[in-house]
DNA sequence: GCTTGACCTTCCTATAGCTGGAACCCTTAT
DNA sequence: ATAAGGGTTCCAGCTATAGGAAGGTCAAGC
C-alpha cells in the first residue's frame, strides 16, 4: 500500500504519515523504487494515533500510549494516568478560555459598535 | 526608564519587550550606550498588549486594536469587530476542547487504571 | 516509444509567540 | 581591579504540521 491509501484509509495527511515516520512514531518499509510500502498494522498503528491526536493528545503522550497499546503486560494504570493529566491539562484551557470568553462577551455586549470613538473595550484593555 | 523597569511595571517579560519592538509593535528610543529607553507613554502602551495579550488577542489583533485606541477618529464598531470575531475563536476553541473533555472523561472513568492490561482508552483509541 | 498526469521522494521554509542561551558591552559598588 | 547586575545582538528551539520546489516513477493512451 502506497502512502496515499493510508492517508484516505486513516484520515491524516500524507505529509504528516512521513512526518510521523520522521521521529519516529511509526515505520516504513521501502520499495526498491524508494516509495514506502505500509502494511494493515500501519495502518492500524496510524489510525490509532489519529485517534489518539484527534482527543488532543500531544506527541510525546502518543508515543506512550503507542509503546502501552503494544505492551501486553501494560497496566491499565499507566494508561489511564497519561489520559488523566491530559484531561487535566484540558480542563485548564477551558478554564483560562472560559474567563476569557467572559469578559469578552461582556465587553462586546458593553460596546455599541457604530461610528463613534468611545469604545468599552479600549476603556478596559488601557485599563487593565 | 530601563528595560527591566518596564517589564516589571507591566509584567511583561524584558524578552517579550524587545520581541515586540523587533516586530514593529512599539518603539523605543535609545540612550547613547544603545540601551533602550522607555517613556511613561511606551509602558502605557505595553501595558495595553499585555492586556490584549491576557485575552487571547493575537499579535495581529493586538496591531489593530493598538492602531484603533491610538485612532482619535476611530469607530468603535471596528474594535468590536475585532474583539466579536475573536470571541467566535475562543468559543470554537472552547467547543472543541468540551468535546475532547467529555469524551477522556467518560474514558477515564470507565478504566479501572490498576495491573491489568485491559484498557477501555486503548480500547477506544484503537476502534476509533 | 513517447507523453501526460498522478503519484512518489527529499529537503527547505514557514507558521505563533515567545524562551533560552551564548558572547559581549556598560555601570556601579567595593 | 573586579564582581554583580544591568544591558545588547543574534541564533536556535519549541509544537505539529503545511507548503512548495526539484526531481524520480509508474500506468495509460496514442
Amino acid at each position: 500500500m502506497n502512502i496515499k491509501e493510508v492517508a484516505t484509509r486513516t484520515g491524516l495527511p500524507a505529509k504528516t504519515i512521513r512526518y510521523y515516520e520522521d521521529i519516529g512514531l511509526v515505520t516504513a518499509d521501502r520499495a526498491e523504487n524508494g516509495y514506502r510500502i505500509f502494511e494493515r498494522t500501519h495502518v492500524h498503528k496510524l489510525a490509532f494515533l489519529a485517534q489518539a491526536r484527534g482527543l488532543g493528545f500531544s506527541i510525546e503522550d502518543c508515543r506512550g500510549l503507542l509503546a502501552l497499546w503494544e505492551d501486553r503486560d501494560r497496566a491499565s494504570g499507566d494508561v489511564r494516568a497519561i489520559a488523566k493529566a491530559h484531561l487535566a491539562e484540558i480542563e485548564e484551557k477551558i478554564a483560562g478560555l472560559e474567563e476569557m470568553r467572559a469578559t469578552l462577551s461582556d465587553l462586546v455586549a458593553a460596546c455599541h459598535g457604530d461610528d463613534r470613538p468611545d469604545c468599552p473595550i479600549l476603556n478596559r484593555l488601557e485599563a487593565g
